[in-house]
DNA sequence: AATCTATACAACCGCGAACCG
DNA sequence: TCGGTTCGCGGTTGTATAGAT
């Protein structure tokens, strides 16, 4: 059902992400964040692109995400939000907790679509923008497509979907230890490993306080200890 | 049993927005 | 202000699988 893997040009693999890789990114991600998706495939120790391992991760390895079939529930809330925002999928998946926005668009596009427009042929439709979700943080154009007419509403989130894990910093535990002699490439190990120097001479000019600094700045938080990068 | 067709969905691609020096 | 880089979004594609013929 995926696309098989295969090596492009670069020497980039895509395709179909192996278990192996999967884990190798999950690892890394849970560990050190993800700080910088264009830099994370080398120390993570994947071959893939940012773009691609970002996609892997926002769409499958997240923890809490649901695979499988969606409920009568989701696929209603995906139908009332649809309504409103049209294909602003990541806006809709910010309102289904676990579902990724390339989970969502899929499932609108395979069943939910051909649904409504089943539902439409039947009871006619009168005009959207009636239903109101329970939550959003987005101005939501509500048009009346009898009469044309439209205005904006705005609503917020409530305190559940606000601020959850992966809107914020990446804080590590106080009691976080480098590993040492792990598969793992901390951006310290990074500094001092000139095999990766080819591919990142400008990050190499800098200092080694410099380079911590600027890659770990999300790291930068009143109650973090640095110690664990500093020799 | 073999072949064809439709479906489902993971992954890719291109583009615009945001960010940064 | 500008140009380069990174990120995130939405549309599209490729292919495994299921069902039909």
């Amino acid at each position: 059902m995926v696309k098989a893997s295969y090596y492009d040009k670069n020497g980039l693999k895509k395709g179909a992400w192996s278990e192996d890789e999967d884990d190798k990114l999950r690892a890394y991600i849970q560990r050190y964040g993800h700080w910088n998706w264009g830099l994370l495939p080398k120390f993570a120790g994947v071959s893939r692109s940012g773009k691609s391992c970002r996609l892997r991760w926002m769409n499958y390895l997240r923890p809490n995400m649901k695979h499988g079939n969606f409920t009568k529930q989701e696929d209603d809330m995906v139908i009332d939000f649809h309504n409103k925002l049209g294909n602003k999928w990541s806006a809709i998946a910010a309102n289904l907790p676990g579902r990724s926005d390339n989970e969502i668009k899929n499932r609108w596009n395979t069943h939910l679509k051909k649904r409504v427009q089943d539902d439409q042929t039947v009871s006619g439709s009168e005009h959207t923008g009636t239903l109101e979700p329970d939550h959003t943080n987005l101005e939501v154009n509500l048009v009346n497509e009898v009469d044309g007419s439209s205005h904006l509403a705005q609503q917020t989130l409530d305190n559940e979907t606000v601020g959850d894990f992966w809107t914020e910093p990446f804080v590590p535990e106080d009691d976080f230890i480098m590993p040492c002699g792990d598969n793992l490439l901390s951006p310290y190990n990074f500094v001092n490993d000139f095999t990766w120097q080819s591919s990142c001479q400008d990050m190499m000019m800098m200092t080694d306080d410099e380079f911590i600094w600027s890659t770990m700045d999300t790291y930068v938080e009143d109650n973090i200890n640095m110690e664990f990068i500093m020799k």
